[in-house]
DNA sequence: GTGCGCCCTATACTTTGGTATGGAAGATCG
DNA sequence: CGATCTTCCATACCAAAGTATAGGGCGCAC
């Protein structure tokens, strides 16, 4: 298994995770999240967040453009190859439009450019969060269903696609050349493994894991 | 109903419109586009874009952020307050960031600043016109279950979304007040009217239909 | 080897699902 | 008023799904 089921129980409280290289603005951010009760973690490079943010805390990252060693651009793309799906909120002082609508495209919440209204800065965070709750739910919706559908044995999941599509347990056999009754019993199993209190259970399951196609987007 | 079934077969040949009041840019634009094998149609204000093109045609719309009227942020939000779902290209003579991340926040697929290299237009309006390609066929595939489910009476409609939660024949008769053999009769008949030709079928589009909740997305 | 899990099947039986046919009551519309 | 639609039920019957029990063969790990 992956997940180690109970994954530490991470502190759900959203963290503020800023990175800038800008001492005095850096504390400013500290200030400004802290009084409206947000935790806020400061760096002063992408290097040292990664270094301090291994485990996989909820929150956002406010991002400044212009960083010592990577910039904040390739920082976003790195972290989006490495699947880290945290939102993030630019912070420039020498930006231009290319850059923006680079950092907009690639999926950022937000870019701001320096000096900003410290009422847009909350404004971007506060949705930002709200996003990063968000997709949390879904993906942790559909990766209880992942780890129940790996316990299952190659034949379970077999019948349980076939099933899904709609075939009746005698079309499954032969697709599969085995005979009705040995289909009904790893259906069975496979609606017991996966917890389904119904074929229309199942069916869903199947759609979030993608058994078919990607239709729902 | 709502959709005349054949509404008219709209080209589906992709389109290109563009909206600038500098006629100059407007018919380079036109050569550019036209030179790649794209329909174009040009337009020197948002007026004249709404009165020419009241059809559904797929393609994309490339916008000046200035124009005589209303601007074209303005009519990027009118467009999607309206539901009219065409991706837009920006451009501008004197845009700045926030102007920028705005569009791109209001979903616009990219943002130009003049001049720019038409190599990088002509990336942008592929990208739209694939875009536009995709939402197009999404939506259609959902509306066409729409309007199959409209054609059901109250009861098949009932009968069908309890069905497709997982209850049994004779749950839904209790819950309804209805006798099992009833059910079976409004069950049978909403499979043949949407067309499904099995439960997983039917589940399928009863979560097309968000006859459940949303969690599909 | 012994145990264990996966793979596969069969017999036997119950419960659901699904269809067909027929009939009855109320609503709506031309 | 008759045509049509929706709603509802019954009887009858068959197909499919689901469960239980009992097996045999295979490969892997201890």
């Amino acid at each position: 298994m992956k997940r180690p089921t109970p994954p530490a129980a991470a502190a759900d409280v959203p963290t503020v995770f800023v990175v800038d290289d800008d001492e005095e603005l850096r504390l400013a951010l500290g200030n400004l999240f802290g009084s409206v009760g947000l935790e806020v973690k400061l760096f002063d490079s992408a290097a040292s967040f990664l270094r301090g943010v291994p485990q996989d805390t909820p929150g956002c990252l406010v991002l400044d453009v212009r960083l010592p060693g990577v910039s904040g651009l390739e920082f976003q793309g790195q972290l989006a190859r490495a699947h880290a799906q945290i939102p993030i909120i630019f912070m420039t002082g020498h930006g231009d439009i290319p850059m923006s609508v680079q950092a907009m495209k690639a999926g950022a919440i937000d870019f701001l450019a320096k000096p900003f209204r410290d009422q847009d800065m909350l404004d971007a965070v506060t949705l930002a969060i709200e996003t990063d709750r968000t997709r949390r739910a879904r993906t942790q919706a559909s990766s209880d269903v992942r780890d129940r559908f790996e316990t299952l044995s190659p034949r379970e999941r077999e019948v349980m696609t076939l099933v899904t599509r709609g075939l009746m347990n005698k079309q499954v056999a032969g697709d599969l050349g085995l005979s009705e009754i040995t289909v009904k019993l790893y259906r069975g199993q496979a609606m017991r493994k996966m917890g389904a209190a119904s074929l229309a259970d199942l069916v869903r399951m199947a759609s979030l894991l993608s058994l078919h196609g990607d239709p729902p987007k």
